[in-house]
Formats: structure tokens, sequence, C-alpha cells
DNA sequence: GATTAGCACTCAATACAGATGAGTGCTAAC
DNA sequence: GTTAGCACTCATCTGTATTGAGTGCTAATC
């Protein structure tokens, strides 16, 4: 059995339906809907066959069909065409950005905001890559006599700080110094280089080594060790508005998730590719998602590093909707944080 | 009719019983207590009196008892001292706090999740207010020709950072000594306090006024601007264990506060005084909150600044443990605080 | 006079039995 | 190949007992 153009023409009806309704839907349902010119029973046939194909299941034998995670697979991958957003969403989106202040996280959170109203799911962004961006100036300046707060500009406007501890003996001017030197050394460098620069750095500076040696040491620690992954979530409840997970048990389950900033980071970096992807139920890999859908997408700022960003939604979800929204996003925000740069 | 001894051991019973179980508690159970040595019959009795005077209310006619919020204020009022937290919690507590780094956000978010692990309830963590915090160095860091980060270090080494526009003409040179200005003149004042000086140094200084005016200008924004609060919550789903929500509307609610972190932040400070307060439903003022009690309690930072802390949950909520608790946590955080200066 | 045993009463929760209706699969007619 | 017709399935709804936890009241007991 083979799937021709009538099947699949009834199996996209059955899925654009259910996305709506998010209940099994009948022979009798399709018959009506323009476009399909066939009786119930004709459809009944089909979608008999459809059933036996994999594509649709039913819940009880007197229930409509459901459409499976397979049959979301065709639909995407058959017949997903990017849209075109609204112009007035558009503006409202633009709008809404702009009120925003500089600042890379306030950017990141206010589109985190925008997407999940937009999609009306759960959205998650990935600040950019620290690791992969490059150095523009390095400053150390004093907080006690014995701590210093580093600070980290990189070509996003993205600062890594932290508060190190320096000998007493230095002073605010020779912090300066220090971090003039710094910059000069590691300026136009991505974060990733530190430690090989320090490491020739030790070796041609002969002054100064005793005293150097352990504020960079503590530097290359700070710089070089795991940050905690930035991710910001928007409309975290937004999922519970969707008759699936009126069931406190699911629902706890993606929450959850949710409280593990680092978890959700790793889910969106292994399943994302820089196109826009989807993922449809087990697909993604993490057991609380498995009857969601997860789609990724990606953003770039300036010349290196990139972000990520994703929307968690019901396996019914709208994916052309979506899909739009996070390419239109996706430009928005490179275009917001490219734009600190100037 | 007056709450004589036998009453209050009566409802005190009730309560302990209804916080551990969450169900109407019947006279029979409070029979078979031990230390109420009397017979179902007669704790019916003083049930119907305690119902009459408002201390207990009945779900339906063949239902146990209820506590009322009359009735946990006065067990609040009237029972409630503060136990000691074990020593191997102490220790569990301890050392999970130790493990973390010295930010101040880091060891916030630990502090939220250790609040929410030891109570089983969520917890909700506000940073010291930043208006009251003296500013201890003041740097501006060069971005690009036009922008600038500027920096600021206050007394509990929070930082304060933002993203400013310079006249191209100012160089790493000239900010370098704007910065050194700046600390002069500001350093031990508030930042509440910098727009008294902003004015004052604008009279004083003649030379440079075009150019630095703007940049102050700028500054003088950034700084007294309402910074989206600092605000941290940890176990953001534990409610959900708890029957009382399991309805999910009723989840939603308070889940949806919960993206809001200033509407969280003004609940607390408006709630919160200098001791361990405790709101008992309606009492905290918040509609999505009627049916939850809210504890609150504050931590200091060094001489100056404050910040709160508080554990939101089920009105039959273990006071006393609690109380016991954030007493312990406010002190913890204090300390770990204020050890970022030394 | 306080306490308690006894008993009738209430009412949510549970279980069960039809009834309803949406939907299917199959067959025979078009 | 398509469709009308019909028997069948089964979740959902509705109404009715049944159960049992718990109460309030009264009369007996301490």
């Amino acid at each position: 059995m083979v799937l021709d153009e009538r099947k699949f023409m009834i199996l996209k009806a059955i899925i654009d339906d259910y996305i709506l309704t998010a209940m099994p839907v009948g022979s009798r349902t399709i018959s009506r809907k323009s476009g399909v010119g066939f009786s119930p029973a004709t459809i009944r046939n089909e979608m008999s066959d459809l059933e036996e194909l994999g594509y649709l299941a039913q819940p009880h034998t007197s229930a409509g069909r459901v459409p499976s995670n397979k049959a979301y697979r065709l639909y995407v991958d058959r017949i997903l065409s990017s849209g075109e957003i609204s112009a007035e969403e558009k503006q409202r989106i633009e709008e809404y950005m702009k009120r925003r202040s500089g600042q890379v996280e306030d950017i990141i959170r206010a589109a985190a905001d925008v997407l999940a109203d937009a999609t009306q799911y759960t959205s998650v962004i990935v600040a950019p890559q620290i690791q992969t961006l490059r150095i523009k100036r390095v400053q150390i300046v004093p907080v006690t006599d014995t701590t210093a707060l580093m600070i980290v500009v990189t070509s996003a406007g993205i600062i890594k700080d932290a508060i190190i501890s320096v000998p007493a003996e230095m002073d605010s001017e020779s912090l300066h110094k220090l971090s003039e030197m710094l910059t000069h050394e590691l300026a136009e460098h991505t974060l990733a280089e530190v430690r090989q620069i320090f490491a020739r750095m030790f070796r041609d500076l002969s002054i100064n080594r005793r005293l150097l040696g352990g504020v960079m040491q503590v530097m290359e620690d700070k710089l070089t060790e795991d940050a905690p992954e930035d991710v910001v979530i928007g409309g975290s409840t937004k999922l519970l508005n969707y008759p699936e997970y009126s069931d406190i048990e699911k629902a706890k389950n993606f929450l959850a998730l949710f409280e593990s900033r680092d978890r959700l980071a790793g889910l969106l970096k292994r399943n994302g590719g820089m196109d826009v992807t989807i993922h449809i139920g087990a697909e993604n890999g993490v057991a609380a998602l498995n009857d969601c859908s997860l789609v990724t997408a990606s953003y770039r700022v300036g010349e290196h590093g990139n972000g990520m960003l994703g929307i968690i939604g019901p396996t019914r979800m709208n994916y052309r909707r979506v899909v739009t929204i996070m390419e239109y996003m996706g430009d928005v925000i490179s275009r917001m944080l490219s734009s600190e740069q100037k």
C-alpha cells in the first residue's frame, strides 16, 4: 500500500483539525470540510489504510483518529514551508523589543517573552556561547585590599565578571597597568584561546612572575571554567493552557525540567542545527518531553559566537506558524545583539 | 464562650494533624491521640464550640473539621517558638553553600535552592537593595568607539553595569581618568545620593562640562533607574506536590505569579519586616496566593543594604519548621554575602 | 455538672446500570 | 471506485443505591 495523493490530503486535513481542537477527528468532520469531496465512508476506508501505514492511531474503538508522530514528521517534511508573518505582528514585536535597553541579558529576556507570547508556547533562549566570543577588553577593578573584580568585554558586549583575589601589594594603578597589558595580549582572541596565550606569556614574562602568576592563574580558571549556562525561559506556564497537559503529573515533569537551566541548555545545544529544526515527540531524547515537540534555531552574534532559541509545545503544534516566527525572531535577536557593538 | 486550656489543646491537635494529612480531621482521630484523654463525644462538643468561635470549619456536614485562618493565626501567635535545627541539616546546608563560588548571584541562587529543599516549599529571595548600598568604585571601560561599559562596585561586591554611549573623542586614557574622578567623588555614598552629588559636581566643574555632561547624564539615568528586581525562585514546582494545588487552575495562578519577578519582589518588600513574619491566607494581599501562607524574613549585607527571603506554601504549612529554617538561612546568607568584602 | 455511650442523621464518595451518541467496519448497492 | 445502510463498540453521561466517615443530640453514667 502506498501513500497516494488523496491519502495525503486526508491526512493533512486530519492533522490540521487535530492541531486546532486536540480532539480525535472522525470521518464525518473531514468529509464536511470544503475541498474534500468524499463521503464519510470513503474517508473511513482511507483512514483505515492510514492507520495501517502507521500515520494514524485510535485512542479507542469508537473514537476518531489521532495523528501519530510519524504523521507529524511527514507533515513537517513534506508540507512545511515557512509562511509570512503579518506586518502588524512584525511591528508589535519590533516595538516591544525596541523599548528594551541594550544589555544582552535584557534583550534575551525580552526576546523570550515575545517568542512565548507570539507562539503561545514556552520559549527558551540560550545566550551566546561565551567560549567562542572574541575578547575586546580586560579590566581589573579593585574592590577591597585583597580582592578585585575582573571584567571581560567581548565582541557581543557580553561581560564575564568574577571576583578574584589579588596580593595586597597591588594597588589601583598597578591593576590598571595589568588590565592594559592583558587587554593588549588577549584582544581579538576567543576565550577558548586564553589558556595558550597565558602559557606563552608565562614564558616571555620575566618580571613580576611571582606577583602576576597567582592572579593570572585565578583568571585563567575563572575564564575557562564552565559557566552556568545563561538561559532564559519565557511563558513557562503556557503549556498548562493546552488540554494535553491538564494532568498535574505531566505538568510537573516539564516544569521540573524548566528549573534546571543546564539541562535545558544541553537539550537545545544537542538538538540544534543552524537552520530551524523540528523534533517531534521522543526525537528530542528527553523523557520529560516525550509528548512535546521541540523547535530549535540559532542566531549569530557578530562573526563568532552564536546562541540558540527554541520553543516547546505539544506535538500537535502549529508548526508552520512556529517556524515562521522562529526564523523571524532569530533574525531580530541577531540584529539587536550585533547592533550592540556599533 | 471562651477559649480555655482544653479547647486550645484540642485545636492544636487538630491543626497538627491537618498540617500532616491535609484531610478534615474527625473527633475520633483526635480522641485516639495520646495526650488527649477524652472520648470522641467530648471532643465533638468542644469542636462544635470551636467552630462557633470561628476557629474551625466544616467542608460539609459529614466531614471532619478544618482549621480556619483565624486558627492558624492563633497557633502561630501563641505556640510558635522557633525550634532548633538539627546538626546534620545545618551541616548539609553549610556544605552545599560552601561549594558555591563567591558571586552574589550564585550565592543567592544556591540559598534559594537550599531553602526550597529544606522546607519543601517554594522559596523566593530578593537580592540586596542596590539603592541603599555604598559605592566603592566606578569604572568605565571602552567597548567600541562610541560605547563604554560602566561598572559600579558596591560594598556588597555587587555590580551594577550598563552600556553607555560616550563621545568618540574620549579615549581609553580619559575614560580611566573619569573613572578615577568618579570613584573619588562617589565612594562611600549610596546610589540614592548619586543625583545630588552629580548636581553639585556640575556646579563646581568648569572644565569639560560639555564633554562630561552627556556621559554623566546617561550615568545618572542608569544608576538611578529602577533596576528590574533581582529575584530568584527556588523549587517553583514544589507546591504542586501538595494536594490542595492538584487543581491545574490554582496551579496556573501562582505559577504565573512566579513569572513576574517584579510582582514577587513587591510582595516580599511590602510584607516583610526585619523579623520573620508570617502572613496567613489573604493577609499577604495577593489574590493568587489567597490560600497560601507567606513567610518572610530579611538579611543584612554589611552595614547598609538588606535583602528579603521568603517561602510560599499552603496555609497548613509546618510553621515551626519553616520559621526555624528561615532564621537560620537569613543568618547564613548574611554571613556569606558579608564575607564577600573581606 | 462533666463525661460518655448510643443512635439517628447527613452527605461525599464510590459503584453500578442504563441510555446516549460519536464513530467505526463491513457489506451490498449504485 | 464510491456510498448508503446497519450492526457494533465504547467513552461519557445520568440516575440510583450503597457505603462509611463523621456529626449532633439525648440519656445514662461517673
